[in-house]
DNA sequence: ATTATATGAAACCATTTGGTTTCGTGTCAA
DNA sequence: TTGACACGAAACCAAATGGTTTCATATAAT
């Protein structure tokens, strides 16, 4: 699967509200463009945009059914998000081991122990 | 915990990639904003203020040591990331179930399996 | 054939964003 | 005390963002 250079990123995309709201909406139904827009405080022209960046980020698919064009949820890229998090997980589990230990008046760990795991780069 | 309102929320703090390599950068060391910004082909001032946004959204706490002020990463915050993205989980597990069926040549199953799980706010 | 509906494209606009340079102030060093 | 260093604040700027309205086009309904 080669990455298609996309404009707008997953980052990007679910940065607005209104597009994570989208998202939202878009989980439990497919929904043509207009019936979409009647849940948003804007014109259906904005709400188009924003699928559309949503689109690009690959985080919506469309498709055209007669004269209106249809949207869903396409999850899969957040998958990319999932793998940038999970990165920063050991950092809060630290925080709540230092918690813990704190709690359980552990006294003879005079010096917070810092695991320093693998270095991997968490945009890859 | 309350909220204290803060104009910059996490989503939109790792929206840039520049301050997402902040974080990475942060993650390892404290470090005095010189340090840092000497890793960034942009102007001190630029940088610090990427800083003060990934420390509007709690992502990043500061610290003044003489004439200094070092920053350090506080993951915390990505926290209300995960459990958003939780919320989005099944959709890509339910595609994979799908991927799975359809290679085990599961052929009774004609219409695709949709697991209506809770309805649940993510932004909450 | 004509009219109504669904939508995207385009032009436009105000605000935000991401960057710059310049300046002021606090702190350390000689 | 006199520089040098570390930093933030302020003024400024171009480009991106999030919205609008207007127009064109394709499809459906009468």
């Amino acid at each position: 699967m080669a990455i298609p250079s996309q404009k707008h990123d997953v980052f990007q995309a679910i940065a607005d509200p209104t597009r994570r709201h989208l998202l939202q909406l878009l989980g439990d139904q497919e929904m043509p463009v207009t019936v979409i827009s009647g849940h948003f405080p804007m014109s259906r022209t904005a709400v188009s945009k924003h699928l559309r960046i949503l689109a690009e980020a690959g985080l919506v698919k469309e498709r055209k059914v007669g004269r209106e064009t249809r949207y869903r949820l396409e999850a899969e890229p957040l998958m990319e998000l999932k793998r940038w998090l999970s990165y920063y997980e050991r950092y809060w589990e630290n925080k709540l081991n230092v918690l813990k230990r704190f709690v359980e008046q552990d006294d003879d760990a005079a010096e917070l122990t810092f695991t320093p795991l693998e270095v991997v780069d968490p945009e890859k």
